[in-house]
DNA sequence: CCTATTTACTTAGCTTAGCTAATGAATTAT
DNA sequence: ATAATTCATTAGCTAAGCTAAGTAAATAGG
């Protein structure tokens, strides 16, 4: 393992971080609108994209605990938006999925979300997406090593 | 403005927005130890690194409203991290600055949260950090043209 | 086979961080 | 002089994170 640049590290940590909470809170108002929120649109997009997940795999996957991933699907159920059922072999796992009505609505969320992003992402060179494309790849990969 | 390719847009905007998701995530236990929350440790690197500043002045560079940032620097001011001047020409106005205290703890919730990625970039190669280097300052760029 | 432990999910209760609306006080404009 | 604006705060709401504790189902051990 390589252990190049320590003073290096920590202004790189420092900028991956300012600029998530700067993204994130780009986004938020922009999510709000659509009645969803970041954490919300995360899952859900989760389960558009990968499939049904039972509660505590989808809570490992956003990374967060279990109860945080149940209030948020209790609420996100009662719009409407997941459905629940139950496991026929084990009856205490939940299998969530998303409802054609979430679906539709992640999608809108979606337009909002990149239409907040667009300006900048309008005037950015093929290059500098590329970068982004490939940082965004890194921290995912990052995300899940556990520390 | 080049419109190439509407749909790369959707995936790069939610990929960018995943990343900074899981990032903070991440993050927040290790900072949570420091007893300095991302949002807090950001607005006092700011006054660390940038100088004293108005309270809606920080507000304006977090993006956050005025009474979110009252209450961070009220629970801060508390803490020791900050101090209050008022402006001599403008009663109105108060002056932030970071305390000694505020100072150090800064650095040590810094150290922190780089070794929370550390596992991370430890294993990544020199073109991986350049990657997320010039990806953090695209992003910065992006967060500060306003809609 | 029955008890004990583990696992999946929920509930309750706390904290932090966003927001808007309303207030007080100082400044600026008419 | 008065009206409008600006800076900061307070109050009150919502959302999302956590831990601890509780219920119900499945699994393990004697």
């Amino acid at each position: 393992m390589p252990r190049e640049s320590p003073k290096r590290d920590y202004e790189l940590a420092d900028r991956i971080h300012s600029a998530a909470i700067h993204i994130l809170r780009r986004v938020r108002g922009e999510d709000r609108t659509s009645g969803l929120s970041p954490p919300r649109l995360s899952a859900l997009s989760v389960l558009v994209f990968a499939g049904p997940q039972t509660i505590s795999g989808l809570a490992q996957i956003e990374q967060v605990k279990a109860p945080t991933m149940s209030r948020l699907l209790k609420d996100m159920e009662y719009a409407g938006l997941i459905s629940r059922r139950q496991d026929r072999k084990d009856e205490r796992k939940v299998w969530i999925k998303a409802t054609k009505k979430g679906e539709r609505l992640m999608w809108r969320a979606r337009e909002r979300r990149v239409r907040a992003l667009a300006n900048a992402l309008k005037e950015m060179s093929k290059e500098d997406r590329k970068i982004l494309c490939q940082a965004a790849r890194l921290i995912e990969t990052m995300a899940r090593i556990d520390s």
